[in-house]
DNA sequence: TTGAATTATAAAGATTTCATAAAGATATCT
DNA sequence: AGATATCTTTATGAAATCTTTATAATTCAA
C-alpha cells in the first residue's frame, strides 16, 4: 500500500516539525497548514488520510474547522491541544472528532492512536469521493452535490461529470469524451457533447453563461477544473 | 431506539459503582462483570454495544481479555487503567481498542468518548434495527414499523426493503439488484422490479405517485434515502 | 471588421425506460 | 382439495431521456 498521508494543522512551528520528523520516520507522507484555512484548502484539493487538527488555531478556531470538515470529509481527525478543558474534548468528539490528545503528547502514544484510526477507518468501506471546488461526487452512491446541494442528473450527465472530474484540468477532445460515454461509433457526434455540456452547466454551474468549471476549448474539446 | 448496552469488566467495585451510577443516569443499560473471565461469558452470551474494559485485572491481564474479545466483538471497547502508562496504552490501542482513559478519569469526558464510540460504530456495523426517517425495520425479527404501525410485506419485499435501507443514500443498479434478491440468472428481468418498487412504494411511501424513500435513477436503479 | 467555422441553446420528435393494473401461474396453508 | 397469498408475465399509457433539427451566438483568423 502506498504511505498514508496525514495532514498537520497547527500555528506553532515547533510543533509542526516535532510531528514532522516523528511521522515521516513512521513511513507517513506529512503535509503541513500552519492557520485552519490553509488546511481546509489542502484537505480540500487533496484529502488526506487523516488530520491533525490544532484546536487553538489563530484564524478560526479549531472547533469551527472541525465543523467544516466534518461535512464532508469522513477520515479520522485527531484533535490537538494544549489546554486539558474537559468541555473542549466533549465538544470536539460531539463534533465528529475521532480521537483527543492533550499537549504535550507522547509520541508513543500518538502514534498508536494514529494507527489505531487509520485502521478503524480502512473497515469502513472507501468512499471515494471526489470534490472539485463547490463539487462533490460520491462514486459508490453516484450522488453529486454542489454546496452541500444534492443535483439531479441524468444517467449520461452524470457519467460526463465524472469523467470530467477524474480527469480535473486536462483537456478532453470530442472524440475521446465521445468514445468514452457514447461509444467507439459516436466519435463525429460532437452536437452529442454540446447539448450536454450545456444540460450540466445549466446544473452545475453558478451562471452557466460564464462557466466556471467546463470551459470550451475551442476546436479541441473541453477542460473540466 | 432501544438503551445501549454497556459492559464494564473491572474488579473494583467502587469504580463499577461509580460508572453504573454515571452510565444509567445517561440512559445506558450497565451490565457488570468483576474478573476478565466473567466478562469473556456475559459479553459472548449477550454482546453489549460498548465494553469497558480494566486493563488491571486480577485473572487475566485486561491485555489478553482485549486480545480474546478482539477475536470476534467489534463493537468499541474502551480501556480503563489507573497506570498511566503509555507501553500500555501503545499495546491496547494496536491490540484493537477504539479508546484509552486513565484513572481517575472526567465522567464528562468518559461519556463524550463513549457517545462517539457508539456513534462511530454505528455508522458501519450492521444495527438489528435500521431506522430510515419514519421507516423502522428489526431484521432479527423481520418486522417493519412506518410511524410505529406495522406494516405487512411478503418476503420478497422485505428483502428489497432490507437491501435498500442497508445501502441508504445509494444508487443499486437493477443487475446489482436483481442478482441479490432474486439470483445470479434474473440480471435482465427488470419488470419484476418495478413490480416490486411499486408494491413496496404502495406500503412505505406516504404518496405513492410521488416517493420520497425509493427514488428512481432512471436508465441506472434505484436509491433509498 | 468581416465571414466562415465552431459553439450554444431551445425545442420538437423519437426512443427508451418506468409505473401500474391485471391476468395467469405457482406456492403455501388449513 | 380448496382457498389464499405470492410471484411472474403481459399489456398499456406516462414519464424521462436521448437524438435531431433549427437557429442564434461566439470565436478565430485573415
Amino acid at each position: 500500500m502506498n504511505k498514508a498521508e496525514i495532514l498537520i494543522i497547527d500555528d506553532e512551528p515547533q510543533i509542526r516539525k516535532l510531528l514532522q520528523i516523528n511521522l515521516e520516520s513512521n513511513d507517513y507522507k506529512v503535509v503541513q497548514a500552519s492557520t485552519g484555512k490553509e488546511g481546509l484548502i489542502l484537505s480540500a484539493s487533496h484529502p488526506p488520510d487523516l488530520i491533525l487538527l490544532d484546536i487553538g488555531l489563530p484564524d478560526k478556531s479549531g472547533h469551527e474547522i472541525l465543523q467544516e470538515l466534518r461535512e464532508w470529509y469522513n477520515k479520522p481527525i485527531i484533535i490537538l491541544s494544549v489546554q486539558d478543558n474537559e468541555s473542549d474534548i466533549v465538544s470536539a468528539l460531539d463534533n465528529g472528532a475521532t480521537d483527543y490528545l492533550t499537549k504535550p503528547f507522547r509520541t508513543g502514544e500518538l502514534l498508536a492512536r494514529i494507527r489505531s484510526a487509520i485502521r478503524r477507518s480502512q473497515n469502513t468501506e472507501n468512499k471515494a469521493i471526489i470534490i472539485c471546488g463547490d463539487i462533490h461526487i460520491d462514486l459508490t452512491s453516484r450522488m453529486v452535490k454542489r454546496n452541500n446541494e444534492v443535483i439531479k442528473l441524468t444517467s449520461t450527465e452524470y457519467n460526463l461529470l465524472a469523467l470530467f472530474t477524474k480527469n480535473e484540468g486536462k483537456v478532453l477532445t470530442h472524440q475521446y469524451l465521445l468514445k468514452e460515454i457514447w461509444g467507439y461509433s459516436y466519435q463525429t457526434e460532437t452536437q452529442y457533447l454540446r447539448v450536454f455540456v450545456g444540460t450540466l452547466r445549466k446544473k452545475i454551474e453558478e451562471n452557466p453563461n460564464n462557466p466556471q468549471h467546463i470551459i470550451t476549448e475551442s476546436g479541441v474539446g473541453y477542460r473540466f477544473q
